[in-house]
DNA sequence: AACTTGTCCTGTCATGCCGTCAGCTTACCG
DNA sequence: CGGTAAGCTGACGGCATGACAGGACAAGTT
């Protein structure tokens, strides 16, 4: 699979090594969800992992490049929302039930890697393939399911053919991921965190189906 | 209304003052959308401007206040976006047709204004007030008119009350400004740039009326 | 215990950007 | 033409960057 751990000339890091280099990991995510993107220095995350910026060059090229490590490792991650649409049932009374759900485990998985993600969706908004490719493998976990999921009830007939499943997942999901990035800007509409679920679920559902979710 | 324009240390600017302020803002505009945020440097700026970086530290606190003016420039702007919803009908056949339009105005408005954009969601996903702010009077110019016009609807009987107007006017607004900025995401899901209306108007009509559009 | 080998860390250095200030130049006005 | 305020920049200390060489360290060998 993945070769060992290497350094950035060369060499293969050792135990101690891989335990100086997740420590820097683990600083920089701290340092992202607590300042700004634009101002996390190597230098800062050297000094709060207790070693010196020389140690930090030694396993990233740069802060970026670190980034984009803990990028791919919450990508893995990624996966289990698979199983928040895959095989789940939109039919009958279930259809909202997975509707919530899809959206509560989304917006969770968003609020614990937040600081993370908004990296991510920067560098994939200024079109960098490899923060692009990152972003689309966490979006993809639900919109590929949830696409299938489309087609399959545009071939039983119960939802509107005309419209594209891809699109219609893609558009689901990026309005999930903006209102999980942007829950403030929903409280300041006077929707209460609280109220965010019930009043997205509903449009998910809506999404899918194109038919109002039964009460 | 606005006091003149003044320097850091309090001077008042003058013709020439403000055109090599100006010309700094244009050029930050320039470097903001042909490298990452986070490589934008003054010394960049000032050079491509033709001046010196003490030029810059004249005119602005830093990069982040002279993206700030530029910000809230284009937020002025938005103003005009009001117009695609305000005192359009949703109604009979006229429906699809303001859907449309909302859409096209405003996948145009950010794809013009895209660098600074990312920028802004960026700051205000960060938790800056100031950006913050800014992209709410964005997104407002278009959620606002869109809650009345669902309240309207509501009003009527013709949409379903269980839901808040504002949290589907914001929820709506907010797809709208992540399917802007991510159109790269729907090609990559198999949908080109050109199909992006026709599939998106549909879905604002659903989402607005509850119902699927008239063909 | 001395030696070997390869990993791991840091002191140091050249380079370049940051942000400020004093002082020079330019434009305007009476 | 002289005064005044605006406008610009050279120069500077401070700090981050990124590279390297050499020393510390752990683990196994003789």
């Amino acid at each position: 699979m993945t070769g060992q751990v290497r350094t950035v000339d060369g060499r293969v890091a050792g135990r101690r090594g891989q335990e100086t280099r997740q420590k820097l990991l683990d600083c920089l995510r701290e340092m992202l969800s607590t300042s700004p993107y634009r101002d996390v220095k190597v230098i800062d995350v050297a000094r709060m992992a207790g070693t010196s910026p020389a140690t930090f060059y030694q396993y990233f090229p740069d802060v970026e490049g670190a980034v984009l490590e803990i990028a791919e490792e919450m990508a893995k991650d990624a996966d289990t929302l698979k199983e928040l649409v895959a095989g789940k049932s939109w039919a009958g009374k279930s259809g909202p039930t997975t509707s919530e759900e899809l959206v509560d485990g989304f917006l969770a998985f968003w609020r614990k890697n937040d600081a993370i993600l908004r990296v991510v969706t920067l560098g994939a908004a200024e079109g960098d393939k490899r923060f692009f490719k990152i972003r689309m493998t966490v979006l993809n976990a639900v919109a590929k399911p949830l696409a299938e999921a489309v087609k399959e009830l545009q071939a039983k007939g119960q939802a509107d053919k005309s419209l594209d499943p891809n699109a219609v997942a893609g558009a689901l999901v990026s309005l999930l991921a903006s209102a999980a990035e942007h829950q403030k800007a929903f409280t300041s509409w006077g929707v209460k965190v609280k109220d965010l679920k019930p009043n997205l679920a509903p449009l998910v559902y809506l999404g899918v189906t194109g038919k109002k979710a039964p009460k």
